[in-house]
RNA sequence: GGUUCCGUAGCUCAGUUGGAUAGAGCAACAGCCUUCUAAGCUGUGGGUCACGCGUUCGAGCCGCGUCGGAAUCACCA
């Protein structure tokens, strides 16, 4: 039983016996606030109709009751309406032997779910970017924490592998590309490719704008460029699937994944199914059919199919072009119902920027309007985008923060300001560079990670390479530090591996212990807001907590073996949760830095 | 114009279900390396939670409105 429910239960009880039956929900019990005395506080305010009393009178009341009856429960003060109490030193004590003898405490019990989150779906003509960054490490974190909640998760990445702007790299590769590959040029994949897709649009640009001089207008120029009807007529080769386009594509598509699973590799990112879009394209049309047979969706003059959503605040939708093919929306509706027909599904949740929210609400309101019960488990998970002091990324403008320099950049920092220090000196070059990664990786992690995901944020190239203050190195740092204390107890010869003293803690020990308790409704409070945030802020907070503790007391140095002990045993699950929270970030923790 | 989201300290951001005197970090200033890692610790200053009205015993959080910013409203994906 959680403490929270253990409270809870207590404080039931006794409001009852004063007061007669309360409906459940009714009361509310907090953790109590830092500045007051006490552990955990009820409200007394809702109580005030039943009681008739003041709100002091009531809270003074029930404290009474239940320190007389709960051995628990060692005092209480009120402070205005507000009860507040305190767990005595040998209730923590106790909780604290619970949740270090388990093995896996902070991981929920297995709910029975099945949720597929789907994140990353990359575009295969460019290399990712700080967007996709802030993508691909909400898209994993919000995985293994849905995981630490008890759910089944599946990790889908979509790639977006077809289309018109996939055979713009390809026709410029082929012009004027001289038979460039990764291998002949030494360049990762995916950067060749993209380094042809920006090829192209130079070239069109020019053609566009020689047209103009031949008197057209823009609109008409930008449509009758020969290059990009090359381009048209390459995407239709490619749908016939002509050998020569569709070898090409393969290759071309090859150097890229190849490319991205570096990037990948490098964020630690992965994923349990991996979708091409050149296979589900063409999903969806029976669901099209089904919405005109039951009259949801109407179909026009020319032949193409819509859905009127104007009675819901939204616009008139195309569904299927008069042509007869489908269009992005199509394909979703079609993604969608596959995946939770194919894997019995309780949720599916969609990793992707906000640019995208319109179109997700018209998904979830068609396959409504469809009948689909399961269309209210299909949640966007909508992040906002990322901004540079200079303002948007811009590919125009050449302002896009590209990842894999990005973090070179941050584990070349890392390894700089660790030189600087001193921090690796009796370190191989081997541990350092790992350890330097580590370092790098988790400043640009937690920066990214303990921002609120739909909020547009700000990313300040000079901030984010900062390690002090709340930071994913201070973290990491806390973790070390603790790391070098077990090894130094080792060397010692101290044993810290009994069970745990039933002796007097300090109130900054109870303080750690109660943080510790804390992690598993942080990682339950995080998992239901899709907020990684909140974990990074509770890691930060425990080393926070733990730092102040390391400055105030020694801790090998305690001359009695049993309080030395209690200590080791107590820093050494401060590191196991760190570990274990900062995991649920898929930030990697060193033992020494 | 419609829809959705955002607005909290000079800057970057926290603030799970409405609860007490709104918190961190950065930046500034003042201390602390003879002590288990100073990527650290302690302290000081800094706020009309954009604004107004409402609901409530109680609003940064809920409702309505105003102002400011972003995204989107394609036979692109």
């Amino acid at each position: 039983m959680s403490i929270e429910d253990f409270i809870s239960k207590v404080v039931y009880r006794s409001a009852e016996a004063l007061y007669g039956a309360i409906e459940e929900g009714q009361l509310q019990i907090q953790k109590t606030r830092k500045e007051f005395e006490g552990d955990y506080t009820l409200v007394t305010f809702p109580l005030l109709r039943r009681s008739r009393k003041s709100p002091e009178a009531t809270a003074t009341e029930i404290g009474e009751h239940i320190v007389s009856s709960v051995a628990e429960i060692e005092s209480f003060n009120v402070i205005k309406g507000f009860l507040n109490l305190t767990l005595s030193a040998s209730f923590w004590a106790a909780r604290f032997t619970e949740m270090a003898a388990d093995v896996h405490y902070g991981q929920a019990a297995a709910t029975g779910r099945t949720i597929m989150i789907e994140y990353s779906s990359p575009n295969t003509n460019k290399p990712l970017h700080l967007g996709h960054i802030r993508n691909n490490l909400l898209g994993y974190s919000v995985a293994q924490i849905l995981k630490a909640n008890g759910h089944k998760v599946i990790k889908a990445n979509l790639v977006n592998d077809r289309g018109i702007h996939i055979c713009k790299s390809m026709l410029a590769w082929q012009r004027f590309g001289h038979g460039e590959t990764p291998a002949s040029t030494g360049m990762k994949g995916d950067h060749l490719v993209g380094k042809y897709y920006v090829e192209f649009d130079k070239h069109y640009k020019a053609e566009v704008k020689e047209l103009m001089a031949q008197g057209q207008s823009e609109e008409e120029a930008k449509k009758n460029a020969p290059i990009i009807c090359d381009a048209q007529a390459m995407l239709r080769q490619w749908e016939a699937k002509e050998p020569a386009v569709y070898g090409l594509w393969q290759t071309m598509n090859g150097w890229v994944y190849e490319g991205f699973d570096v990037t990948y590799k490098a964020l630690g990112v992965d994923f349990d199914k991996v979708y091409y879009e050149s296979q589900t394209y063409l999903l969806g049309k029976s669901i099209v059919e089904e919405g005109l047979q039951k009259g949801v969706f109407y179909r026009r003059d020319d032949g193409s199919v819509w859905i009127d959503l104007t009675a819901d605040g939204l616009d008139e939708k195309l569904l299927l072009r008069n042509d007869g093919t489908s269009v992005y929306m199509t394909q979703d509706l079609g993604t969608a119902f596959r995946r939770f027909e194919d894997n019995k599904l309780d949720d599916l949740i969609y990793v992707v920027g906000n640019e995208q929210n319109y179109h997700f609400q018209v998904l979830k309101l068609v396959l409504k309007k469809l009948g689909y019960a399961w269309s209210d488990h299909i949640t966007h998970l909508s992040y906002g985008m990322v901004e540079l002091p200079e303002g948007k990324m811009k590919s125009r403008e050449g302002t896009v923060v590209d990842a894999d320099d990005l973090i070179a950049d941050m584990v070349r920092t890392a390894r700089e300001m660790s030189d600087e220090l001193g921090k690796l000196n009796d370190c191989s070059e081997q541990e350092a560079n790992a350890i330097s990664t580590m370092v790098g990786m988790g400043a640009l992690k937690y920066f990214i990670l303990k921002v609120d995901p739909k909020k547009t944020m700000l990313f300040d190239p000079r901030e984010s390479i900062d390690f002090n203050g709340n930071t994913g190195p201070f973290i990491q740092y806390t973790h070390a530090r603790i790391c070098s204390i077990l090894r130094k107890a080792q060397q010692a010869d101290v044993e810290f591996d009994g069970s745990v003293m039933a002796i007097a803690y300090l109130p900054e020990e109870i303080e750690l212990v109660k943080m510790l308790a804390d992690y598993p409704s942080a990682v339950a409070a995080a998992g239901a807001n899709f907020a990684p945030s909140m974990v990074g802020a509770y890691a930060y907070e425990l080393a926070k907590q733990f730092n102040g503790y390391y400055h105030d007391h020694s801790i090998l140095k305690e001359e009695r073996a049993d309080v030395r002990r209690m200590r080791l045993q107590l820093v050494q699950q401060v590191a196991r949760v760190i570990r274990s929270s900062m995991a649920l970030l898929g930030i990697e923790v060193p033992e020494r830095m």
